[in-house]
DNA sequence: CAATCTCCTTAACGTCGTTAAGTCGCCTCG
DNA sequence: CGAGGCGACTTAACGACGTTAAGGAGATTG
């Protein structure tokens, strides 16, 4: 019986593992046992690729980056309104990839400066467009912070996309709120339809920039 | 030696503790035992008040709230635009006003309904200043999730006022992204004087509100 | 005065992140 | 060709954490 000698891990493979566990268990739910469980290696092996949780966490959210860049073509024929509409949904969608995707995400920073690429493309772009470097940086992170918060909030109800956590009906909202009428209608206005809220909100902040620094 | 009977707990007086400690030790460090000392109280003591951690942190939630709305006085005459900037303003200093308080916040729900009277007051304002509820609520919430979104980041770098975690140096990061010059020059934009960069955000939407919904 | 209720304690459990020490195959070099 | 070292793991163990179970003392009630 020659026992095979296994390929050995790196911090990739040991990412995109991580990444598969987090849609089935969720942040919560993560640990290191069963992150090994999940590549055939107990808990303690991670800590020869990472030197604690919160760096695979980083790990973790870089690769979210790269497969967001991946998967979100981008024009650079753009107009900075198409960069902002295809940048922040393509935002969403990944972070809406995984449960508790915008917790994972906002919480970590970017292992390496491969990001710096697609950050340059835009303010290259914005700027192109005739905003000030300043006005440039404004404008993207106004949106970015706009659309993680957004997540951040949806995936609270929707931890996945089509899969509600319990305590939101809506019908036993309103009827709790019965002695504030606005705030009663406004639940459907909040916990439901999140596409159309989101790119609605989107659409303001889109607005507010071009009224603001005069760009169209 | 009469061992004097200690006037029993409530939930309100161990949210007042948990959030002292909090601004000491951060969300991390934030844990039953410690919460217990403080009130001079063994851990499992809480589960009498409390049924689990969540819902310690879901009074936290609730109370950083209150403090909130006791802190940040409204005009009942404010235009919208002053409504909005009061608002979320008093919620970010709320937020910054503890440590990881952003975090704590966004990752709980309120107990009861006393939070839909404010709710209620903005929404009154909003549609008599000519909003539909629909574009009301849009244009609240809008601002409320940049404001989360805002504070989340800003916390991950300053966990309080004056007080700046490690790592995020701005020059040396400069040097990092020197292959990327439009991305080095943004660090300043980025990292420092987040109370002009938030009210600038903060206007932004505010603008894209008024430009799109028609308005002033 | 006994029973009950309130609010807490002590004890214990299983799990988690993390560290220390040891193991084993492979590669390198004398 | 054999010894040593290195890379990549395992096993064992640690302390801390959230949580549950059982018990107990003081106040309140019938």
């Amino acid at each position: 019986m020659t026992t095979k000698r296994r390929v050995p891990l790196d911090r990739k493979r040991v990412a995109d593992a991580a990444l598969h566990l987090l849609n089935e268990v969720g942040l919560e739910g993560l640990t290191l046992s069963a992150i090994g469980r999940e590549l055939g290696v107990k808990a303690p092996a991670l800590y020869w690729h990472f030197k604690d949780k919160q760096a695979l966490l980083d790990e973790m959210a870089t690769e979210m980056y790269r497969r967001m860049v991946a998967g979100t073509p981008l024009d650079p024929a753009d107009t900075w309104q198409e960069r902002m509409r295809k940048a922040n949904h393509g935002l969403r969608e990944t972070l809406r990839g995984y449960r508790d995707g915008a917790k994972v995400f906002s919480g970590s920073r970017f292992t390496g400066i491969e990001h710096a690429e697609q950050m340059e493309d835009n303010l290259r772009l914005f700027t192109a467009a005739g905003f000030t470097l300043t006005q440039a940086v404004r404008a993207t992170a106004t949106t970015y912070l706009y659309t993680i918060g957004f997540v951040t909030e949806e995936q609270g109800v929707e931890p996945l996309p089509d899969e509600r956590r319990e305590g939101y009906d809506i019908e036993e909202r309103a009827r709790m709120l019965a002695a504030f009428p606005l705030s009663a209608a406004a639940g459907a206005e909040i916990f439901a339809d999140y596409e159309r809220h989101f790119e609605e909100g989107l659409e303001l902040v889109i607005a507010g920039i071009a009224t603001r620094y005069g760009v169209d």
